[in-house]
DNA sequence: CTGTTATTTTAGATACAACTAAAATAACTG
DNA sequence: CAGTTATTTTAGTTGTATCTAAAATAACAG
């Protein structure tokens, strides 16, 4: 696929952003989400994957994710300009912020 | 429609490249392609120019079309970096085709 | 006016990316 | 080994952007 249609799509957009600047299990990822299976979710990873925008690390049963920003080339600029507009990142973050603070 | 979407159809992005700095008429832009209708292109000329990435004049009983680099913003170096691979892609398939020609 | 050219709009068909559910795999634990 | 957890893969369904065909609009010429 088109690195430009791998993070056209919405939902890869925000798998994206929630592995950043961190690293993150798919469970973890998939967690994010309440309205999609983690099949779906585990099939936008092979291709974020695929396109070289995410890497993968193995520890124990668990697959950890992370965005490899350098990866994204010119594309880096627009996907933080997307989140800019929005103003969503920041937002986001607070509110799975909030959630890690609700499960523990 | 969101602008990342507006440029990551691959139709859209080859009308972008044809006004990327000359004016076309919305049949002259049509009759570039032999694959799709000119309804199918009036449809998508429509959109760009929503997302205000190409912009309109008339002539007559003609649209000429153009782009709006300014308007495209950091998705610019995107398409440039898009048509620059194509390019080279198609460099490669001459290249090699020649080869071919050569050996035989 | 009527006719012609250029293009868009509308309504419906089609292709394909994204999805779900279920089975399969992979790494570990007792 | 059998059982558990984490995740992916497969096969088939669904939703939506893109497409076509036909009718509508717009600008002009005779």
């Amino acid at each position: 696929m088109e690195p430009l249609q791998v993070i056209a799509a919405p939902r890869r957009l925000r798998i994206l952003e929630l592995v950043w600047d961190r690293e993150l299990a798919a469970g973890a990822i998939a967690a994010e989400f309440d309205d999609v299976s983690w099949s779906a979710i585990s099939q936008h990873l092979t291709q974020l994957k695929a396109a070289g925008f995410v890497v993968e690390r193995r520890v124990g049963t668990s697959r950890i994710y992370r965005a490899d920003q350098a990866a994204l080339g010119s594309l880096r600029s627009v996907v933080e300009d997307h989140w800019r507009s929005h103003m969503s990142r920041l937002k986001n973050l607070a509110e799975a912020e909030q959630r890690a603070k609700d499960r523990s």
